[in-house]
DNA sequence: TGTCTTTATGTAAACGTTTTCATGCCGGTT
DNA sequence: AACCGGCATGAAAACGTTTACATAAAGACA
């Protein structure tokens, strides 16, 4: 049984009865070539269904065209709508995606850092739950970084991230002008970035509107749906005070604590309004549909991705810490409403 | 301005004072080494920052350590789970994953797979709406690959698909068990392999239970939430027969119907049951929560890897046609019950 | 007819690794 | 003292491209 061996462009050259270099040169079109030589190398190329070796390329051009993504997770569709905004971008570029996830500490992504040096022409790293001190140390010296949804910029040619300041306090003032007062809030993990912001976003927002921050009211979550319907059942058994609404860190939360309250009977938005985060797709299709904070996820990748190409081809832009903030805006739908009138009257 | 160019193997040797030959040998502990020869270089490698060039190894070693992945598309959850089980898979054999997307027809697939050459170890391909000759003349001779979801294994080493089928026929059993007689279908793309398939099941499954398929219920539809939505709008418009359950065949789009139906009013599953197809993540969440057919998508993506891996160390196996088959079992939540008493009181 | 461009091609040197082969050295066996 | 085997190392040849340089042929012009 023969094991059929790549064939390269000296068999081509062979076959064509001309030097690699013409070959290369029809290829690529990159210097004149006779018009009946070039349509024989062609030809001979087809037949031979002959392409390209990509590391071969890549090594003597010194440009892999090809974009390293790292994420420190897949799950749902937050990272979905990402990858798919920088997938756009790239492809315009004809830049593949070399993609790594599951890198939660430092020490992974210097891992999946090192194994993309020289495959890839710069690179994309959302680590929210990784120290901007630690990053700035994993990231490579040579490669044009842009960081996604992280605190620092250290080391990186530009950074993007969410407005979360200003979409938790679009957030909490909507609800605080529907006459709500007990807010509850879902956080996401406890060292991711985002998350952070988010929970010192509504902190900082219901402390201007006015509204006291109960701390049985601020939730422990994980970004999940399980994580959402754990944490609102949890609420809904406890004997501590009732909120009239519920801020959940993300949307994938939310979704899972509509469950939750669906479950137990208690009516939303009637009974307690609930907003959510990001405005992932599926947030439109749920019951009731979701009031949450618009983000264009995938603008948020796209955007992330021409920066970076822009530091490809302007490499002063490199450790000049350029940033962009993603605006996010409060988006309403159908679960917020004023606080039940028993709430209201109590007051 | 210094553009720091990357630090080489060659700059640990020098500075090392040993050869490139040894640095290798250390670094890969291929060959014994003094322990002070390896020391010594590792110290400089580690001071210096290095790390090997992927494309020169790749290279020289004829191995990428990369997988390539060929997807039609990355909107939704599906596609989601699909690169998270592959991801995986992969990331337990230390490959990383090279990605491309939005390749519908044969052509764009081809392109893919080209610029894959050199870069990547095997091919993981999605192309559903490609027919089996164009893929087959599309794909690579010296790559060993695995096919998803699509319909022949042609030059392929394994393919891996879906009980669609065997999926269709349970759901449509269920429903017929419940005393539905008019059941709605709601086909994916026209060219999509699973659709195709999918609809094949529905109409075999019908007359295997003894019902007709009334050519007004099936529904034209596109895989996404919001064909569903717009299919299941312009059923309720419409004046032909009511069905007592709507059979989705995927679930994006039985969220987008669900969605639909709830806004006209329309209990589910009082008024209509519904069903879906594939479990993505987010099913179990909607209101009421979807009955569907389980697929575990992830696994298909990781057992798709494992074969690709297998085929790797095995040579023999490419051509050789293996497929594999990912169970399709009913989930049954609450988007069903029997029709309505109006409805069977009629007949 | 001889120099001077211009144009098409070939030769060979890179790119940064890995790996085969050769070599020198050391300790142990005759 | 001569020999041998093992071990650590270096030199150099790959891997499959691209590209700088050389060269040959062919017209343009004096």
């Amino acid at each position: 049984m023969e094991h059929r061996v790549a064939v390269t462009m000296k068999d081509v050259a062979r076959l064509a009865k001309v030097s690699v270099a013409t070959v290369s040169r029809v290829l690529n079109s990159s210097a004149p070539v006779r018009a009946d030589t070039s349509a024989r190398v062609l030809e001979i190329a087809r037949e031979l269904r002959f392409s390209p070796n990509g590391a071969a390329r890549t090594l003597k051009r010194r440009q892999a065209s090809a974009l390293g993504v790292i994420l420190p997770d897949l799950y749902g569709e937050f990272f979905s709508e990402l990858l798919r905004g920088i997938d756009l971008e790239a492809q315009r570029a004809g830049h593949a995606l070399l993609v790594s996830s599951s890198h939660h500490d430092a020490h992974g992504v210097s891992i999946a850092v090192r194994a993309m040096r020289g495959r890839v022409d710069g690179l994309l790293v959302m680590a929210p739950e990784v120290s901007s001190a630690s990053l700035a140390t994993a990231l490579p010296d040579g490669l044009p970084t842009v960081i996604l949804n992280t605190a620092s910029t250290a080391g990186a040619a530009a950074a993007v991230t969410v407005d979360n300041m200003g979409g938790t306090r679009v957030v909490v003032h909507h609800l605080a002008a529907l006459g709500h007062q007990l807010v509850a809030f879902l956080c996401g993990p406890s060292r991711n970035a985002d998350a952070a912001a988010r929970l010192r976003g509504y902190r900082t927002a219901m402390r201007a509107a006015g509204l006291i921050v109960h701390e049985s009211l601020v939730l422990r979550g994980d970004f999940t749906e399980q994580g959402g319907w754990l944490a609102a059942r949890a609420l809904i058994a406890s004997d501590g005070p009732r909120p009239t609404a519920l801020f959940a860190a993300n949307d994938a939360m939310a979704v899972g604590a509509l469950l939750a309250l669906h479950e137990s009977g208690i009516d939303v938005p009637g009974d307690i309004s609930v907003v959510g985060f990001d405005d992932i797709p599926i947030a439109r299709y749920v019951t009731p549909s979701l009031t949450t904070v618009r983000v264009a996820i995938d603008v948020l990748g796209a955007r992330a991705a021409a920066l970076l190409f822009r530091a490809l081809t302007d490499p002063m832009m490199q450790g000049y810490g350029h940033r962009e903030v993603i605006p996010a805006e409060l988006l309403i739908r159908q679960s917020c409403g004023p606080p039940p009138a028993a709430a209201t009257a109590r007051r």
